[in-house]
DNA sequence: TCAGGCGGATTGTCGGACGATAGCGGCTTG
DNA sequence: CAAGCCGCTATCGTCCGACAATCCGCCTGA
């Protein structure tokens, strides 16, 4: 008996190729690919088959077209690629908002926790940025929105681990929706978001790391209340709207 | 002053409303995609520019071709793509193993803990089978590794969170080679992992959420200090193959 | 030195072709 | 009548070649 002996077309070895030059570090980040036609040549296949790997590699993000440009340069999947990729799945999965508010709820009090050790006056300045930007410029739920999700950003990257953050963000990417329902549907939601902010920025000040653990969870569990108060429903699935980019 | 507009080439227009139209379930799961020919004519392009649209689709793992099989089906991205997509990241990151560690185990108790609340019989089976079947053939590393990992995940699917499923998967992933490492280099690692499995059980089948808890952390710390038994530094960059698939 | 213009290089899309093979239906055989 | 074999056709994988749009770099002139 022999194994069932798979064999892959021509364009998926090309971009398991290429691939796997990035990947190496043979290609750098920000380095431009060769032309089509020079791949073309250098594989010795055809120009369209040549096509169908970069659009692969394309859509995996590791190669990008900076606007404007005809070049493909090589890069790294950004956290908005992931958080792409990771919401569509998770949306086609039927996976409710509870779910999403839950691992939040978990992975962003830790979070702060380990960052009320480790953060940086930057990090500090940056929380700020956003806590001020949120006070002064919240009447517009949308703007509002950003600079919520900006928060949780800035606090999270104070625990100095990037695997959370890529975590997080399309964590943050399908709360928004139901997110910004609640604000504009809660009138006291901007106070008590304000409040938790403070605490949460004044806890990692002073490196309070239960404090800060315990603001943050509080925070979260606010929106939960604030979903029962807009009567929002926390067993709907999540949105997602693919992103043009 | 306009803003920039984009112009989309037809490839990603072309994917980007098929892409759609599987989010809004208009194609199903395991429904059959047409033809190129009829993608081609329906759509007005050439069929190149439909291959290249596909790639899209299919390196987004929203379509897939069955092994041995023409046509290509509509899919939703799995654990498994989604860990390929999060771990090519990571590790282009230069993501640490310590990193990977400290997110691990931060989802992994709190899982657990969930867990503990929410498991079922069937739950239970599935974690005891993994369970067993680790204790049963451990001696061959690789084995052993599967085994952990299946221990892992029974543990998070008990949570019923599939948000946390999904972000286990990576991180799982991640650790496997150094995880390896460790267990053959640590003459001990068997025994303390049968014995953390063992207790993580416990908890969860006397729906103990604390006890589940602390020894997921426990057991995990313990990977820790074995990687210091092992001399495998944490500060190493996780490592990452792209997978054929 | 810098602006502007020109030509070549590169991408996006197209028309068409052809071999390989998966899938299907019909035919044969027990 | 069921099961298995066989050949046909549809469909995919790859290729050839072409052409317009446009980006980029170079060159020229003020």
């Amino acid at each position: 008996m022999f194994p069932p002996l798979r064999v892959e077309p021509t364009y998926r070895k090309l971009s398991l190729a290429i691939e796997t030059r990035i990947l190496e570090r043979t290609l750098r980040d920000g380095e431009p690919l060769p032309t089509e036609a020079e791949l073309s040549t250098q594989f010795g296949v055809h120009r369209s088959t040549v096509r169908e790997a970069l659009r692969e590699l394309e859509s995996a993000g590791l190669v990008t077209r900076r606007r404007g440009t005809k070049r493909l340069v090589v890069t790294r999947p950004g956290a908005a690629r992931i958080a792409d990729t990771v919401g569509r799945a998770l949306s086609l999965e039927d996976v409710t908002v509870l779910e999403v508010w839950e691992s939040l709820h978990l992975v962003a009090p830790a979070a702060a926790a380990n960052g009320a050790r480790r953060r940086t006056a930057a990090d500090l300045a940056a929380i700020e940025a956003a806590y001020q930007r949120f006070t002064e410029d919240s009447a517009d739920t949308t703007r509002a929105l950003v600079h919520m999700l900006a928060f949780f950003r800035a606090v999270t990257r104070t625990s100095g681990n990037r695997v959370l953050m890529l975590t997080l963000e399309p964590l943050l990417k399908l709360m928004e929706p139901t997110l910004a329902q609640m604000v504009a549907g809660v009138p006291q939601a901007r106070t008590r978001i304000t409040t938790a902010q403070r605490r949460i920025l004044e806890a990692l000040t002073a490196r309070d790391t239960e404090a800060a653990r315990t603001w943050m969870s509080r925070y979260l569990r606010d929106f939960r209340r604030g979903y029962e108060l807009a009567n929002i429903s926390l067993d709907q699935r999540v949105a997602w709207r693919s992103s043009s980019r």
